[in-house]
DNA sequence: CGTCCCGTTGACATTTATCAATATGGGTGG
DNA sequence: CCACCCATATTGATAAATGTCAACGGGACG
């Protein structure tokens, strides 16, 4: 019975007990699957429930009067969704999926309960919330400071990074399946579809990434690397303040 | 004896308990002054400690290669500096003091105990970074797919309402002085300074604020609020599922 | 076999940046 | 008190980056 995604995440990083691999299955209970393009929550709607991802890719955006659209964060499998659930009544964002995903719902109730039982959980917790803030001020910046080109690298680095890492692999592979469309790669970046075209066409013919078919591959990390002053979040992490594990297990 | 500026926020949210009271001010043991334009922490260095800000107005930011800045976000009395520092053995970014201002600096372990003993102020910090993830999205999607204007207007709007808020001020005032320069509008919104000077000019002649020294009036704030399609973070918060106090208070 | 979504490309428009010059005002040393 | 100086604000002319509109192709899928 599959265990739980989140922990298999979590587990990468710190050595979960049996009580909290407990605790935390109880999150993953039940669960829902998802079409691609199916709305999960919607923005300034009631947030019901908090959910992990267990298979799929996600993403949380928002739409502006204009219609235009801001992508504000891709989802991968193991990640919660709609932790904003933890401190708004209604959602700042609409959770929808990328392609065909299963989620499992659980009661924010719980999340009293993991609080209150596992102390170290609930400093994961505050961890992941700071490894997200980080990830969402990169952007931030890459957004409002830098190029076009450099705003396309970047994202391209991050989602090979975060796809890696979410299918547990071992070492870095220059080749991958984005999974996302240049329309969407533009809402992410603050681009319109057709620059985004443009600037992968650019990033081609600087031998810089092969294109074929879906597939991407990234010809020189370093110097796309460089171009887009990236850096990876899911490196680099200090967990030495933890409290220990709870000492009932 | 001063008792503690955080906890004064927080007491705002929830009915904050003595023991949780004596737990916070643990964390303002210390204090150490800034001058204007001094930095407390700098990008890629080892984060020694975390800070509560008790006067002043600082802010987060960080330097891209080209020498061009992007502010992260600004930061008031009574709110936690240096949190990346609790996922990160680096500090992602800048911390420097806008003003002359004091801070209360304390040791990461002080949030170990903090969790351990006191789950419902373990709870408050997971809502605390979700409110401060939120704020960082809107201002993305703000960047990423608003013009000029939209982008200036809510940043007025933002720091009109986290400055009232720091204030513990009651109802809103119109006219307030945002206690930054131009450039620094311009770092934030990922414009230039010359470009939020026009757009500043263009608002007052449209009669949607009005400057006079460093003060600043919101003539029409509705007009303002939908032009920006700005919403206040502060408000809407929905805390229910925090757990209750400790018992051992 | 049609249709729709996605990618691609070109011509042109718009927003915002860049560069340069001029105020303005407060602070500082003489 | 005065002369100077620095940071900030303001304005105009021009350039660069990116958006908009329009058209077309190919592949997946019903």
């Amino acid at each position: 019975m599959a265990g739980s995604c989140f922990a298999d995440r979590l587990g990468g990083w710190i050595a979960l007990t049996s009580g909290e691999r407990a605790a935390l299955a109880r999150l993953e209970e039940r669960e829902r699957r998802l079409r691609r393009g199916a709305m999960l929550v919607r923005e300034n709607e009631r947030i019901p429930e908090l959910f992990v991802l267990q298979q799929g890719m996600m993403m949380s955006h928002v739409l502006l009067d204009d219609g235009s659209r801001q992508i504000l964060r891709f989802h991968f499998p193991g990640e919660l969704l709609a932790m904003p659930g933890l401190a708004y009544r209604e959602s700042p964002e609409t959770i929808a999926a990328l392609g065909d995903c299963v989620v499992a719902p659980f009661d924010r109730s719980l999340m009293t309960d993991l609080v209150v039982h596992h102390p170290r959980l609930a400093a994961a917790m505050v961890v992941i919330a700071q490894m997200e803030r980080t990830m969402s001020t990169d952007r931030l910046a890459a957004i409002g400071r830098t190029s076009a080109k450099a705003r396309v690298a970047a994202l391209l680095l991050e989602l090979r990074d975060r796809l890696q890492e979410s299918c547990g692999a071992g070492e870095k592979k220059a080749s991958f399946t984005p999974g996302v469309t240049q329309e969407e790669i533009g809402d992410a970046t603050g681009l319109t579809a057709v620059h985004v075209n443009r600037m992968l066409r650019q990033m081609e013919e600087e031998r810089l990434i092969a294109r074929d078919n879906g597939r991407m591959t990234l010809l020189d990390e370093g110097r796309l690397r460089r171009a887009a002053s990236y850096v990876n979040r899911l490196d680099g992490l200090d967990l030495g303040w933890l409290p220990p594990p709870a000492q009932r297990d």
